[in-house]
DNA sequence: ACATATTGACTGGCAGTCAGTCAATAGAGT
DNA sequence: ACTCTATTGACTGACTGCCAGTCAATATGT
């Protein structure tokens, strides 16, 4: 009707959040894409003028996120008055222990009925995240704190274990299981990174580190 | 038209290899309810009268896909005279490294096009070897050939790196960087179950122990 | 006048539904 | 034993509603 011309980066901004916003409160395949440009007060070949598909939309969502983490990793291996020993612990204090509290943007992921946008996400993380972890664990290693031949396979496969393991969406452990499973993690990867006996115990847990779990959005059933 | 009536369990399984057959040569998502009961020879109700949804027959697909996978493994698990240590060289070599060989009828499942069926399909078989691979582990401990804390959480720590990183419809790794981390495997594996170093070294890798990738089934595109 | 942004009706395809049909069979009445 | 009939279970296929993606037309800014 009404036809408002825009600044063409500002639409595609506008497009796009509206769609994380609904991805958010009603999954990533209930959304419509009619339903987001209803939302922006627009038309539907607007969207197709923009992004080539629901699925693109989705992965600049996804690439915007992962870098957004990306920073605070970086700035964790960029500190050069860090020991390799410490920065790992930071990452894992720092990142992985929060990602329930600073992913509650992107919990929508963690849905079933987004799988392919989540495992994307997932593997987006892992392999953003490697090359940093792998400088990290080769700065501990220098050091003489870790001991592995193989430090990037070591990465990525904790980053997998780490990012795949404790994702409710995926499995959907009891708060028992998920505890204990915390509890080895330390374990894992003194192991997997040569590390001292003790060097990541988990002696406290506090119960904000309980990742995900119960803390899973729900998503606005389809009859209300 | 001509209706015909058969034995429900037989007319179930009718259906069921139908949609395997097509699954395989498709795609999930490509494949319609529509496609399925046509090359039954089925009205579509019919299909609704025995799954509840498109999804239901997926899911029993997997679990018949598990279910079969897990004889190797339980006959290997079951054997007396093995010692803990050699049981989890067989797995290893008799189930993993032959992933690629055996699931050629289930290559499906590791398509983009297949994300939530596929997921779904690792969850399942991560749960369903859990609990042998850790009594393997448990004997191996007793024995003294490995030494762990965390047996189970090990396992399970184990089986995701394993199944999702070589999963080449997750992780689409070049031929050369699969086989530094299918080098890195054996040492990971020492130390995951605290073993002696050098206990599941590679020593030579034959070709087709390259799990999937590069048999990636072609699955017949749309436009042809 | 030209490029660029925007429109919205339209297409094709698909999951799932539903009212009703047909065949076999169990059982009641004889 | 033998029909007749009621009931059940298997099956049908047209239909609904939804949705991703297309496109020719059209408005707007420069």
């Amino acid at each position: 009707m009404a036809r408002v011309t825009k600044n063409p980066e500002e639409r595609k901004t506008e497009i796009l959040l509206a769609a994380e916003r609904l991805f958010q409160s009603k999954g990533y395949e209930r959304t419509a894409v009619s339903d987001i440009v209803k939302h922006v007060g627009v038309a539907q070949g607007t969207f197709y003028y923009y992004f080539k598909s629901k699925e693109e939309i989705a992965d600049a969502l996804i690439d915007r996120m992962v870098e957004r983490q990306m920073e605070i990793i970086r700035r964790i291996a960029d500190d050069s008055s860090l020991p390799g020993y410490e920065k790992m612990v930071r990452v894992v204090t720092d990142v992985f222990m929060r990602r329930g509290e600073n992913l509650d943007a992107e919990e929508y992921l963690h849905h079933e009925s987004n799988a392919l946008l989540h495992q994307k996400s997932l593997v987006k993380t892992v392999q953003a995240y490697t090359p940093v972890l792998t400088s990290i664990v080769e700065q501990g290693v220098r050091e003489g704190a870790f001991r592995t031949e193989h430090p990037r396979e070591a990465v990525e496969f904790f980053l997998v274990g780490v990012l795949f393991l404790f994702d409710p969406g995926i499995f959907p452990w009891t708060p028992d299981e998920l505890e204990t499973k915390l509890q080895a993690v330390g374990e894992t990867m003194e192991k997997l990174f040569g590390a001292d006996k003790g060097a990541f115990a988990v002696k406290r847990l506090s119960p904000n580190a309980i990742p995900l779990l119960d803390r899973r959005k729900r998503i606005e059933s389809p009859n209300p």
